[in-house]
DNA sequence: GTAGGGTTAG
């Protein structure tokens, strides 16, 4: 009779996980909710379904208020699952008490979630200590300490830490690379990339994101060339990174290269495929083709909608923009702060004060989405531009942060397009303070200086600008890459 | 029967 309740109670366990890895969570829900026992797996399995903070949380306290105590497996789920949410990330210590309370701290998966916890709490103590308490660690968790300590910006103790290791895989190896990347040093991560023995498609790309990252194009060409004949197929990662490559320095016809080889691979219903598609097509001016790509995709999320109402703003479609925010909001997407970035972007393009006005309140009251500089820096272009210096000048100094280049530059702009002599030294003098001798604002003062016909103060912002010899910077344009 | 490292879009 016991056995027979247990091998129920299993079988109901491994139904649950069957759903949740199909991807069928309501089905996962309804079967958990009927379930006359439950036990810790059966807690665990739809845990590990929950891909929301909170409701993992909630799920977390529920089990506990049910009598079941949490294990390994618990802790692990739970603690990896709050990570993408910051407000989450403050529970990290609290866990860690709970999983020593337990006697939980010698697993290596909960320590892994753990190290990666204090990562993102920017506690290298934290990291250090998660890592100390495990007896017995595998590559896993040494790999987490390298990640960690090359994401808090300590080269030095992740190289240590990385000859250290008893053993290394393929993953150790990209990790150590990538640190590299994101700290900024593409050589030492190239020659570490090029000491590897074995490399996959999750490295090849993790090196050509790191050229791309960094502007260098050409790079990333020649090592998605070395890819193909190192015999490695990219993957939709690889294809996103090369289009982000096309876009960032409009390589067109690469590019559309790149688009057929995608339909040809199946991979083109990723919805971040189809939105690196769309950015590339519209920053390569052909927003057309972008709008066709939108229009047909199946899914749409918050950065696809952004793709497009950021694409409409740079082609001047304000209106366009606008009505995408609409449609937008209605399909029951929730934007965030950059569809606010484009979307008052598409305002200053179109010179709509008033709307531009509107979604600027309400992007907090709506959404919860606090106004951030560079929402501040949209307005402040967007009054700017119109003539309305008064009323930029008044956001600037009524802001609820110290501006920085942006904000004040863009004041500085409008003072130049509509004359404003008193502003624009104001906001000169804004930028100074936080770079010194830009030769921009001396530029932009002469110009100002001479209109008022203050031409002592001109020759005098003109002599500091050739004293400094500054040069108003050249144009440049890029060839068009074809391979 | 339940859990973990490295690559992706605005």
């Amino acid at each position: 009779m016991i056995e027979a309740i247990a091998r129920r109670l299993s079988d109901q366990n491994s139904l649950i996980s069957g759903y949740i890895r199909r991807n069928q969570m309501q089905r996962a829900h309804q079967l958990f909710d009927e379930m006359p026992l439950r036990n810790v797996v059966s807690w665990n399995a739809i845990m590990s379904g929950q891909t929301d903070p909170h409701q993992l949380h909630q799920l977390f306290l529920q089990m506990k208020r049910a009598g079941e105590s949490p294990n390994q497996y618990t802790f692990s789920t739970l603690i990896s699952g709050l990570l993408n949410r910051l407000q989450y990330v403050s529970l990290v210590p609290q866990l860690h008490g709970l999983v020593i309370h337990s006697g939980l701290r010698s697993d290596v998966f909960v320590a892994s979630a753990l190290m990666r916890g204090y990562t993102r709490l920017g506690d290298r103590e934290g990291l250090r200590r998660v890592f100390d308490d495990v007896p017995i660690k595998d590559v896993s968790t040494w790999n987490a300490l390298v990640v960690g300590y090359m994401d808090l910006g300590f080269t030095v103790d992740a190289r240590i830490a990385f000859d250290k290791m008893p053993e290394v895989n393929i993953i150790s190896w990209t990790t150590l690379f990538n640190g590299y990347i994101k700290n900024r040093d593409i050589d030492q991560a190239r020659s570490i990339f090029n000491k590897m023995t074995q490399k996959n498609v999750v490295s090849w790309t993790a090196m050509i994101k790191g050229y791309v990252r960094y502007e260098k194009y050409v790079d990333a060409i020649d090592t998605f060339v070395a890819m193909l004949e190192s015999g490695t197929h990219p993957n939709h990662f690889t294809f996103s990174t090369l289009l982000d490559a096309c876009a960032g320095s409009s390589m067109f016809l690469f590019g559309k290269q790149l688009h057929s080889c995608i339909l040809k691979s199946g991979m083109c219903r990723e919805v971040v495929l189809l939105t690196s598609l769309i950015d590339m097509y519209t920053k390569c001016g052909e927003i057309e083709v972008g709008l066709h790509i939108f229009e047909s995709m199946e899914k749409k999320n918050t950065v696809s909608w952004n793709s497009i109402i950021g694409g409409c703003a740079r082609h001047g479609l304000a209106k366009r923009a606008l009505c995408e925010f609409e449609k937008m909001t209605e399909s029951g997407v929730e934007p965030d702060d950059v569809t606010y970035v484009n979307l008052l972007s598409a305002c200053v393009h179109g010179g709509l004060v008033e709307e531009g006005e509107r979604h600027f309140r309400s992007m907090g009251v709506r959404y919860g989405i606090q106004a951030a500089m560079k929402h501040y820096t949209c307005m402040v272009d967007l009054y700017g531009k119109a003539g309305a210096v008064d009323k930029a000048e008044r956001l600037v100094k009524e802001m609820p942060f110290e501006p920085d280049v942006g904000v004040w530059g863009a004041l500085l702009a409008a003072c130049g397009l509509h004359s404003c002599y008193e502003v624009g030294e104001f906001a000169a003098n804004g930028i100074e303070k936080l770079a010194r001798r830009n030769p921009g604002v001396y530029s932009m003062l002469t110009k100002l200086h001479g209109e008022k016909g203050a031409w002592s103060r001109a020759i005098e912002t003109r002599n500091k600008m050739i004293e400094i010899s500054a040069k108003k910077q050249k144009a440049g344009s890029r060839i068009e890459l074809v391979i």
